[in-house]
DNA sequence: TCCGCTCGTCGAAGCGCTTCGACGGCGCCG
DNA sequence: CGGCGCCGTCGAAGCGCTTCGACGAGCGGA
C-alpha cells in the first residue's frame, strides 16, 4: 500500500483515484465527463478504481470549476387554498425527472420571496429554476427575467413573453366538462370553484377553469352558476345546497378538497349521483377513482406537467430554443357520476 | 471606474468586493463570517460594498473552502399510505426553519434508494440528513451509520441505537384516544387503522398507535377491536360499518385520509356523531377543525416536529450532544365528537 | 520516406472562497 | 519608559475539480 494523500476528508478525491488507475488527474475527468475520447482500456481501469475506492465527486468542487451546480431551485407555495396532493405530485415528479438527468432538487418556498430567489441564483447553487404556483400577475416573475437564470414555471401569468410555462389547459378543461354535462343534457351547471382567496389572488388556473366553464356553457347556451367555495366541509356544504337551489343538475367541482365534502352533502342532502345530479371533477386521478360513486373526471396530470417542466427547463440549460407556453390537452374520462338530468341512463 | 477583473460569470466576486472596498479579501471573508473580530469602521465598509455591488458569495467555492456545504437532505417517502398533508407541512417546517439556520435543503426522493443518500453524503453536496417515514427495521438506517453524517430521522425505527429519532409519541396517543372514550363511558372502542400496507411495512407510527391503543384498553377494561382500513372511500365504509356491527361505540380514527370518509359513512349509515357513536380523530389539527361536526383530536405537530428535527440536525453539525429520541407528548382536544355513548351529553 | 493528421493522454492554470500564520501598531503593566 | 500581548488586517496556500493547450505516437497519402 503506498501512502496516498493524507486524505482529510476521509473521501477519495479525483487524484486518489488517478494515482490508482495510474492516469493524469485530467484524463479522470475526461472518463467521467466523457468530453473527449478515452481508449476503452483506460476508461476501465479509471473506472473499476473509481468503483474500487468509492470515489464520488465533489459537488462544490465541480459547480467551481464548470459552472454548473447539477441542481435546479423548485420553488412550492406553501399559502392557503393550495391543493396539496397535486404540488406533492409535481414534486416528487421533478424530483424523479430531475434525477433522470442527473440533477439534484433544491426545494424552497415561495415565503422567502423574491430575496430567497436571487440568493440561490446569485450563488449559483442552481442552474435553473422551476416555480409553481404562478400567479396572473407575480411578483417573481420580473425577477426571474432579471436573474437571468433559465427558468420553467408551472402555471400561467398574465403575460408570458420571454418565459417558458407549463400547465394542464385548465381553459379546455373547463370547456370539456360543460360540453359533456351540455351532451347529456344539462341545461343549468354549476361550478364549485377554488376559494375565494385563489381568484383574488389571480391564480391563473382558477381563472382559466372558468373562462372555459363559461365559454362551454354559452356555446351549448346553457346556464352556468359559478362560485368560489372554501376548503371546510361546512362551507362546500352550504355552497352545494346554494347551488342545488339555483337549479343546477350538473356540478363542476375544481377544488379536489371538495370533491369528498361535496359528495357528502348531496347524499345528505338526499341527491344521488348520477341520477338526480352529475358530477365532474378536475382532479388528480386517484382522487377520482377512489371516489363512489367513481367520479367523471377531467384529470390534473401533476407527473406529466412535473416531467415536462424538467425536460423544458434541461432544454434551456443546454441552450435550446423552447416554445413560450406548452398547456396540456385535457382529457375527459368518463366514470359513474354523470348521466342525464332526471335519471335516464346515459 | 477603474477596470476591474473580467468577470466573466457576471457576478461580481469576494474580490470585486475586496477591492471596492480596499481590503484584503481574507478581510471581507471575516467580516462575512464573523470568525474574526474586525473593527466597525472596516465591517462597515465591506458590508456596503457588498450591497453596493450585490454581491453573493458561491455556494460551490464555499463547501470547497469550508467543507460546509450549508444544504441538508430531506429524503421524504413516496410510497402508498403516505399521508400527503402531513408529509407536506413536515417538509415546509424544514425548510423554513432550515433556512433559519442559514441552510437550504435538498429533496430526495426515497425511491432513489440508498445509492442515492450514498452520492449525495459522499459528494458533499449536504452536510445533513433528514429522514422521514422510517419503518421499524429500516434498510437505510445501516447505511446511514456508515456514511457518518449527522442525521436525524423522522419516525422510530426499532433499533435506535446512535441515531436521533423524532416523531411525535404515537403509542400515548393511541392511550390518550382510549383514554379518554373509556372515561366518557364507553366499553368497545375500534381503531380505523393505516392501510394495511403500512403496518405491514413495519411503520413506527401505526404500530405504536395500536400498542398505544390496546395498553390504554386493557388498564380501562374495555374491548378494542382495530382494523387497517385503505383509503378509498368504498373500503373506509365498509370498515366503518364493519366496526359498529360488532357493537364499537367509540372510534379512534388514525389515518387523516380517512376522516372525511369515515364521517360520511357515518351519516349515510344513519349515526350521529357524537350522539351514537364518539370519534377521535389522530391527525393534523386543520382537518379536525375543518370537518363537520368538529373533531375531538390528538393533532400531529407536523410543524413542530420538523423544526425539531432540524434543531436536532443543527445541534449535531455543531457536535454537539443530542438525545437520541426524541418523543413529542401527544395533546387531545376535545371538540363536538364525543360523548358518553347512548346520546348522554359527556 | 517524410509530412501532417488524428487520437489519447498529460500538465497546469484557474474557479471563488476559507483559513492559517504573520505582522505592524497600540495600550497596558510593571 | 520598555516590553508584552492583543487587535485588526494582510498574503498566500490550498479545497477538488474542469478545461485548455501541448505533445508523443501511430497512420495514411504523396
Amino acid at each position: 500500500m503506498t501512502a496516498g494523500t493524507p486524505r482529510l476528508s476521509g473521501q477519495p478525491t479525483i487524484v486518489d483515484v488517478a494515482r490508482h488507475a495510474g492516469v493524469a488527474v485530467s484524463t479522470v475527468s475526461y472518463v467521467l465527463s466523457g468530453k473527449r475520447t478515452i481508449s476503452a482500456g483506460t476508461r476501465d481501469r479509471v473506472l473499476s478504481s473509481i468503483r474500487l475506492l468509492g470515489y464520488h465527486p465533489h459537488a462544490g468542487a465541480r459547480a467551481l470549476a464548470s459552472r454548473r451546480a447539477n441542481v435546479v431551485a423548485l420553488v412550492l407555495p406553501l399559502r392557503s387554498g393550495i391543493q396539496v396532493p397535486v404540488v406533492m405530485q409535481f414534486a416528487t415528479a421533478v424530483v424523479t425527472s430531475a434525477r433522470r438527468h442527473d440533477h439534484d432538487v433544491l426545494l424552497l418556498t415561495s415565503d422567502e420571496g423574491p430575496a430567497g430567489l436571487r440568493r440561490i441564483a446569485a450563488g449559483a447553487l442552481v442552474d435553473g429554476i422551476l416555480l409553481m404556483d404562478v400567479e396572473l400577475d407575480d411578483a417573481r416573475v420580473p425577477l426571474l427575467r432579471e436573474l437571468g437564470r433559465p427558468s420553467v414555471l408551472i402555471g400561467l401569468p398574465a403575460d408570458t413573453t420571454g418565459l417558458t410555462c407549463v400547465d394542464l389547459d385548465f381553459d379546455r378543461a373547463g370547456d370539456v366538462c360543460v360540453d359533456h354535462l351540455a351532451r347529456l343534457g344539462h341545461r343549468r351547471i354549476g361550478l364549485l370553484g377554488a376559494p375565494a382567496a385563489v381568484y383574488r389572488r389571480g391564480t391563473g388556473f382558477a381563472h382559466r377553469t372558468l373562462s372555459g366553464v363559461t365559454r362551454g356553457a354559452s356555446r351549448h347556451g346553457v346556464d352556468v352558476v359559478s362560485t368560489p367555495c372554501e376548503e371546510s366541509a361546512t362551507d362546500v356544504r352550504r355552497t352545494v345546497a346554494d347551488l342545488l337551489a339555483r337549479g343546477v343538475t350538473g356540478l363542476v367541482v375544481q377544488n379536489e378538497s371538495a370533491v369528498g365534502p361535496a359528495l357528502a352533502a348531496l347524499a345528505e342532502l338526499g341527491r344521488r349521483v348520477p341520477d338526480d345530479v352529475s358530477v365532474v371533477a378536475i382532479c388528480p386521478d386517484p382522487f377520482a377513482a377512489q371516489a363512489s360513486p367513481m367520479l367523471t373526471s377531467v384529470p390534473v396530470p401533476a407527473e406529466e406537467i412535473g416531467r415536462q417542466a424538467v425536460t423544458l427547463l434541461m432544454a434551456k440549460l443546454a441552450g435550446e430554443p423552447v416554445p413560450e407556453t406548452t398547456l396540456l390537452p385535457p382529457r375527459l374520462t368518463v366514470r359513474d357520476s354523470t348521466a342525464a338530468p332526471g335519471g335516464a341512463p346515459r
